[in-house]
DNA sequence: AGCGGCGATACCGCACGGATATCGATCGTG
DNA sequence: CACGATCGATATCCGTGCGGTATCGCCGCT
């Protein structure tokens, strides 16, 4: 399996035996089997270009999720054995800052807590490690998170904010709409990669992290739609805008529907209750 | 892993061996190297019994929930290259079967729906065939079905009610306490099977299937708390009582995570609109 | 037509998984 | 207390399967 995956992401024998680290010929071969192991044809091989068949994109899908949940079991077993049996929380690098200090002092009060590894990872990074066992629980954002196979509980719900430069015309306005935002051709929005590491298409400037995206505001090059608790950490350079119809961000903590930890459980009942 | 959860389930080599079809030799090899790959104990041997330790405990989760991921890979896309491409159904036999013959008739005449091969199954089985990919949804009932892991839609929930033999004394109160059922020791609460086959310990009968149930209560042996809604399959001689106590059912329909098959997503919200 | 890129085929060697035989430890038992 | 039974670990052997190298066949580009 982490043959195909590795097959069907490169689209690509040879590539993807590098990667694998191993030679071709045997990849191609081990591929063959797996498809007449399932009675299926997973590739479309024409000589110049390898394409994926319907039912091999269902198992690329299902492939990265088996895949992810050996690689969990192997973890967390490691994890359970590992002295001190700590916990890992796996957040967004920049978002609930507050929250995340309030809930880790609140469960460092509690009796039975253990240490608890803090995490910063990129945006959309949570949910991989929550699956594959390298996290126990994360704080994530809907909608901007997926949360689908996770169990969650809500947190917190917040409206979002336009960052604006401070001295911008419009920075006193009591609010605007996601409309007038889209619109303000003078300071666009900007672009966040993607899972593989690319950029969008688009107008607006490419960023990385908020450090950047408020650099770039600053400079009066770019504006950006964030949930309003950021603005405890703006520079007086930028201002808000309260924008009503964009879609509220909640702020949830997530963790593995396996999960039978016991600070897992206190993380989880700590945070619901502040 | 397989051998582990063999191994795990069994605590007994030999029978664990017997069951993968090996010789005890190999297994317990394979289980050695295993906890030298992963620098864990997993099992504490004495040499008159095979006990789990803590690591080997959260493993034998977590490698149940990656074979299962892996069984559903092979099944998922083997389903999906399959002609014709329908959909599998999981819903516990005898419940929710007005539901689901209005959701069935209401799909079928979706533009697009496929056929649909409804799968009845035990308590407590659906989620399970949910996880291997024998199922694409599933009809599952709170708070008795656990649904952690699943994508859910709730559909529709209900009192229960407390059924009773027809020439019951109690049978014309207008309600009942789940206190007054419990001590009821003229009619016991049947025992259901549990996962593993066998049956709690207690006072009441053991029932398999519903057909049973309703048959020891129209011989005055037994009670039974349920869904309202099963009051339509009661003949004349069972009488209920509403229970407004006793927890209130909540019918979901239930998908994996995973899915991004149209039949699934064309199913739900289809039950959704009912 | 020729060359280059790419997947498939052919063949070889070795390492690993499984089998059998046996050992050693720990209970139960007369 | 000694003997046997039980059960997991060890020792050793063997066959299969996986990965490696060499090569082929097919197609597209120039």
């Amino acid at each position: 399996m982490r043959y195909f995956v590795a097959v069907a992401e490169e689209l690509h024998f040879g590539r993807a035996a590098q990667r694998l680290a191993m030679a071709q010929p045997p990849l191609s071969r081990a591929i063959q089997q797996l498809e007449r192991r399932l009675g299926v044809v997973l590739l479309h091989r024409t000589a110049r270009a390898v394409a994926l068949t319907e039912a091999g994109s269902v198992l690329l899908r299902e492939a990265r999720a088996a895949l992810d949940a050996v690689e969990a079991a192997e973890r967390r077993t490691r994890r359970a054995a590992a002295e001190p049996p700590g916990v890992v929380l796996a957040t967004k690098a920049g978002a609930s800052s507050e929250l995340l200090s309030k809930l880790l002092d609140a469960y460092a009060a509690e009796p039975g807590a253990v240490a608890v590894e803090v995490m910063l990872c990129g945006p959309g990074e949570q949910e991989r490690l929550l699956r594959d066992g390298r996290a126990d629980v994360a704080l994530l954002q809907r909608p901007f998170d997926t949360t689908a196979g996770l169990d969650t509980e809500d947190l917190h719900t917040e409206q979002q904010v336009v960052v604006l430069p401070a001295g911008h015309p419009l920075a006193n306005r009591p609010h605007m709409s996601m409309a007038e935002v889209t619109t303000l051709t003078d300071l666009p929005l900007p672009r966040w990669p993607r899972r593989g590491g690319g950029y969008p298409d688009g107008p607006g400037p490419q960023v990385r992290d908020h450090t950047q995206l408020f650099q770039l505001i600053a400079l009066g090059r770019a504006c950006a739609i964030v949930p309003e608790s950021l603005r405890a950490h703006l520079r007086d350079d930028h201002a808000t805008v309260p924008v009503p119809d964009a879609p509220a961000v909640t702020t949830v903590i997530a963790w593995s529907p396996h999960s039978r930890s016991q600070a897992v459980a206190d993380l989880v009942r700590t945070a619901t209750r502040l």
